[in-house]
DNA sequence: GGATGCGTTTATGCATACATTAATTGATGC
DNA sequence: GCATCAATTAATGTATGCATAAACGCATCC
């Protein structure tokens, strides 16, 4: 087959000359989370593999990893599954969640943080007002992941980042869906500004406190939501 | 090559009929978590292929694998690298255990164990203060691996279990090094024994307090000894 | 009409072939 | 003697070939 085939979405030039196995594994992975391979979904590999422009040998690779972040399941002779996430699956999630940006939180405020980096917080939490007074519910998702992923920077543990951010990748279909079902997120900005102030005291114990009180009300709200419109799978 | 070629050790009939791939990554991860491949050494795909009586293919998925888990580096030419575990590493690693397994005691208190469980619970405590009195330091740690696993199970979150499992094995050749090293755990039996206290008292909050402080403890002293020891890498 | 069994198709899992590219070696020039 | 550059080697990254086994369809039988 010619190499230049290519079907998928366009690539940049940097993306071009990645190596095969992490294109597909981060297209793969784009196309989940946009859910345009819906849940519960299938994919063969070779489906993927045309889809992609290369041999199936890539694509498996990246399947393997996409299993292996619990994006996936891998069934033999049908391909990848979208794994749908109930809402039990949600509240596991959350509990993970809430217990590592918890201690990411804690570290923050032990750690400290410059002048530039609590400006880089207090700028997503005023991005979060500014969207939330203009309805822009994608606005405030953009700079709410924002803020979560400056504060789990700040603790200063690389791994603590990756785990956090492998998990936060399952929840993003399930926060997308609710997104224009959920109450206006108010509650969700005075949590993120007395976090900040935390961190600026120099509090770790309160920093964790607000932050898990945080993440454990925004799960309820989402569990319970999912439950309610009786949506089975996300 | 003949299909029966077996190199590496002699399999049970069991292992013998699972996938290729599935018996490299688990031979792989064991030789690593044993210390037969050490840290900081290289292996090739065609080396570990030959070990192993396989081919590339099923190998590279299982370093795949391997890598996604954090325990080798994958460097093109290079082949797999053992991750060394520094001090900070492992500092990094025990926040993350700390407060994943928080989460878990707590989650175990508050939704409570049957006698059965506790029964467990309390088996793999009795044990430990047996080893430890019988000076049995390997019998010490299996017993405490246990209650370890027991405890994470008991907070009825697959998706946390995993996670502990994965980032626990990132410290087992530490622990394993420095088993012999460490002051006697007596410190730690007493932590255990209150912490099945807190969960028969169906009492979250301190549950989650006590095995905090007692990762905390065990973090320190490990980071220190790893560090004192001027151990760079295990 | 429905179930059962056989032959065909198809997707995988693994082995192997091939192109690419980085590392190494050796030769040559200074 | 040392540096530079070309040629060779070696290991990967990807494609392809092939055996296996599961799913499917179809025909036959009850």
């Amino acid at each position: 087959m010619n190499r230049t085939t290519q079907v998928a979405a366009s690539l940049s030039e940097e993306e071009a000359r990645l190596p095969a196995s992490e294109r597909a594994y981060r297209q793969l992975k784009q196309l989940i989370l946009d859910n345009e391979i819906p849940a519960g979904s299938q994919m063969l590999e070779l489906e993927a593999a045309a889809r992609l422009g290369m041999s199936r040998t890539p694509v498996r690779e990246a399947m393997v990893r996409l299993e292996q972040e619990g994006m996936v399941e891998l069934r033999s002779r049908h391909g990848m599954r979208v794994l749908p996430i109930s809402p039990d699956a949600l509240a596991e999630i959350y509990e993970i969640l809430t217990a590592l940006e918890g201690a990411a939180a804690e570290a923050a405020a032990r750690k400290g943080a410059d002048d530039s980096q609590l400006a880089d917080l207090q700028h997503a939490v005023d991005d979060m007002e500014v969207a939330l007074a203009s309805d822009d519910l994608i606005r405030w998702s953009r700079a709410d992941a924002r803020f979560h992923r400056l504060l789990v920077e700040l603790a200063g543990n690389r791994r603590l980042a990756a785990l956090v951010e492998q998990v936060s990748d399952q929840a993003h279909r399930a926060r997308l869906t609710t997104l224009r079902m959920r109450p206006k997120p108010v509650g969700s900005n005075r949590d993120h500004a007395a976090l900040v102030q935390a961190i600026r005291d120099r509090d770790p114990q309160r920093a964790r406190d607000i932050h898990e009180q945080h993440r454990r009300r925004a799960a309820q709200m989402l569990v319970s939501l999912v439950r309610d419109f009786g949506l089975k799978q996300l």
